[in-house]
This record gives structure tokens, sequence and C-alpha cells, in this order.
DNA sequence: CCAAAAGTGTTGGGGATACACCCATGA
DNA sequence: TCATGGGTGTATCCCCAACACTTTTGG
């Protein structure tokens, strides 16, 4: 008795709404991303990003914000549709679309949450990442694409820091989001040059020369190099 | 009696999921998409780009794709997903969540199709669009501007010309993808230090110097500037 | 006065831009 | 021979990359 067609037979499962949000953060000089570790379904004691049904009165936007409000109590952050992923079987149980997000946050005084549908949450490096349920490492690395090029042509780097921020600080964002090391003078006669941030003072109490501290003009989405 | 908890009431029905393809190609030097006309539906007699509930058997690119191919009878082109829309009165009948693709096709040997669905189906030129049904101007307008960045770092035009071409001709395309003219001089310069296309023979039978026709290597997309 | 990070200037090369004339063909 | 589009070379400019030393502070 196979391949019987009732609606619990899968091949015929119209697909469900799903949202789930990639969380950045930079936390000791390393990207992390926030993880949930899920309690029930066949990924059971598996670590996942954060995510959930899409409800009837909210739009996709809202859903990712409202898993991002859950769980770090944060509302306003950059925020942006990554892709949307719908394999047939990314969920082995029920036909599952789910419309990836990515936020940015600096996670200074964040405080996690959980629920009890899952059993653990917690900031994982980019480097050092669990097995993931789903296909969240492919979503991971789709993210880790479009985080690179957004800071490149972007002022988005902004959600990544605090308010006040020296250069060096904002070089070792681009270094660690990048992958590479920048040239110091270059960097920063090109930031500045780009006309985006502003002088706020200095930093005092360290054994050398105090930075100058610099703050964001904007802190909203700016695109920068226009074609 | 109002605001019941049933099925019918709009405010607690789950999104669908729904794939709808923008087809992009180039009609007398236009840039154009194809439409269809609605027969049913809130939205009747007005146009939209053709798209439909994705099933339960099927992934996403290929619920675009099936569009793709019964509307053009086109199989292998470029495909790409644009963007999920999901306002919740984006379709005031039902609630439905699209996943918006974009196609580039060469539309010369194609016989367009319709089907009882629909009671019309047309090529438009991106600057004479009827008024859209849904959010699909929306769309249109997000598809366009996607369209212009991967012309600019990808080969992906192939997908819009005949196999065999000439400079101009690509020149041309770009044109009108970018709106804005290009330099004959540079623009080979750039093409050709690319390394993307190669000569295949010569354009006769008209009444000036032959051109030298060319053809990609590769038909697939690639892309250009690496970060 | 020393350690530690902040801050700054100059040079060379490569790619983008701007621009005008000759070439090959069919009619 | 002429009209038509095809095809090419050069000078300039600006941005990027590479690179090393001085400054300011706390301890």
């Amino acid at each position: 008795m196979k391949k019987i067609k009732s609606k619990k037979t899968k091949k015929y499962q119209y697909p469900i709404t799903a949202a789930d949000v990639i969380i950045f953060t930079i936390r000791e000089n390393k990207l992390n991303a926030l993880l949930i570790k899920i309690k029930y379904s066949s990924f059971k004691e598996k670590w996942a990003f954060p995510g959930g049904r899409v409800r009837g009165d909210e739009t996709l936007d809202q859903a990712a914000r409202r898993e991002l409000y859950e769980k770090t109590g944060i509302k306003d952050v950059y925020l942006e549709q990554l892709y949307s992923f719908g394999s047939i079987k990314r969920d082995p149980i029920q036909r599952v679309v789910s419309v990836a997000y990515f936020a940015l946050i600096n996670s200074n005084n964040v405080k996690l949450r959980t629920t009890s549908k899952y059993s653990d949450i917690g900031w994982f490096s980019i480097k050092e990442m669990p097995s993931l349920a789903y296909d969240h490492r492919e979503m991971l690395n789709y993210a880790l694409l479009r985080l690179k090029y957004k800071l490149e042509y972007t002022n988005v780097v902004y959600s990544l820091l605090p308010i006040k921020f020296t250069l060096t600080q904002l070089q070792k964002v681009y270094e660690i989001v990048l992958q590479k090391k920048l040239d110091k003078r270059n960097f920063r006669k090109k930031i500045l040059s780009l006309d985006l941030i502003k002088k706020a003072g200095k930093k005092t109490g360290e054994a050398h020369r105090p930075a100058e501290l610099y703050s964001f003009k904007k802190r909203k989405p700016v695109i920068i190099e226009i074609f």
C-alpha cells in the first residue's frame, strides 16, 4: 500500500510559507550568527537559524522582524530579504518554502531569549558553525556572499557598529567580513572621501594616542557607488 | 456578524505560494516583457506577468520554468529568482506570497501560447506597459534594476542575443537595457578584453562593410568582475 | 622614555574616458 | 562614387595599490 493520494501524502502537499532570519553580529573580532536548537521535528537537537511559519496577518518582512524581535528584543535593525528556498525535501516532514532574511545587529546590549519551542540559543562564529538543520548551511553561504557585496557598495556596516566608533574599528569590521587585510591609509582615504561619516569626539583612556571617534551621518541604507 | 474565524476569513488565511515570471526579450530595439491578460479573479481583463501556484511536487525554479515553457515553449534559458513579494493585500481575494523570477530570452522563433485561463498574451515594450495587476509594476521596476546590474558584471546578455551577433548588436542591447549611449571604441575594447566572445564569420549582404560576427565562448552565466 | 596604536603623503600603473578618421561593401 | 555602418589608436585623467614614518598618549 504505497503512494495513496491523501492529504498526508507528501507528494501532493502544497507548500506552506516560512521565514528564517540569519542574524549577524560581530563578537570578539569574529563574524557571528545566531542559532537556536530545535526541540521537535526530524531535526531534533540540531542547530538552525530562527524562523517560523508566516502568519496570515503579517507580511514576509514582518514575519522576519517578529523572529528577530522574539529572539533578541531588537526592533530597528538592518534587515534584507536574501532568497527563497523551495527544494521539495528541504524539510522531510512537510513541504515548506522558506523566505530567508539576514539582519545586521550590534549585539552589545542584547539579551537572548528563547521559547519553549527551542532547547537552546546562542551565538556561533561563522568559522565554527555546528552542522545545521535543513538547507541552512546553503542559506548561510549565500548570506555571507551577499553580505560581502553589500559592504562594498552600501553603508550598511553602520548596523554592525556602535553609534560612535574609530576608523580602526570600522576597518576591522570590513576585514572580518571581507576576510582580507586592508591597507590602513587607503582604507581611510576611501572612507573619508565618501562623506558618510563625521567626527564625534575622541576616545581617551588608553595607553596610546587617542583615536578620533566617528559616527555615520545617516543610519539608513544608502547605495554608495552609482553605476 | 463580523470577523468570524472561519477558513474564509482572510485575516486568518495562511499564505499560499505562487511563482511569477517576467520574461524579457529584445524586439525592435526595445526591451520587452511578456504579459498575459487575466480572465478570472478580481483583476479580470488586466494584464499581468504569467504565473501560478507552486505545486507540491515542484521546486520554485521548476514552477517558474513551467510557466515559461507553457507560454513560450522555451526550456533552456537564463532564469533568476528576483524577490519574494508578500504584502497581505497584494491579491485581494486570497493571501498569496509570490516568488518572482525573471528570464532572458531571444524571442525570434518563439510562438506564444496561451491557455483557457487567460484571454490574451503578448509582448509589450517596457516603455509602453499597460497598467498591471497585483503588485506587478513593482516587480517590474525591481527586475529592471536587477537586470541593469547583472549586465554590468556578468555575461548573461548572451541570453538576449542570437548565437551569432555583431559587436554593434551587442552594444545596442547594452544601450537598450542600461538606457544610455555607449562609446563604440571603448565598448569594443572593454568587451574584447574580457575574453568572453570569439569570432564566428562575417555578416554579408548589406550595403556597407561586412561586420565581423561573434559568439559567446560559454553560454553559461559567468561573473566577470571579481571583487 | 618606551610601548602601542593613531594618523598621514607620495608615487606609479592601469583602466576608464574622450575623441576623429579610414575601411569595405552594395547599389 | 557615394552612402552606410564597420572598424581602429592615442592622449589624458583619475582612482587604486603599494609603501614607511611621525604623533600622541598612558604607564
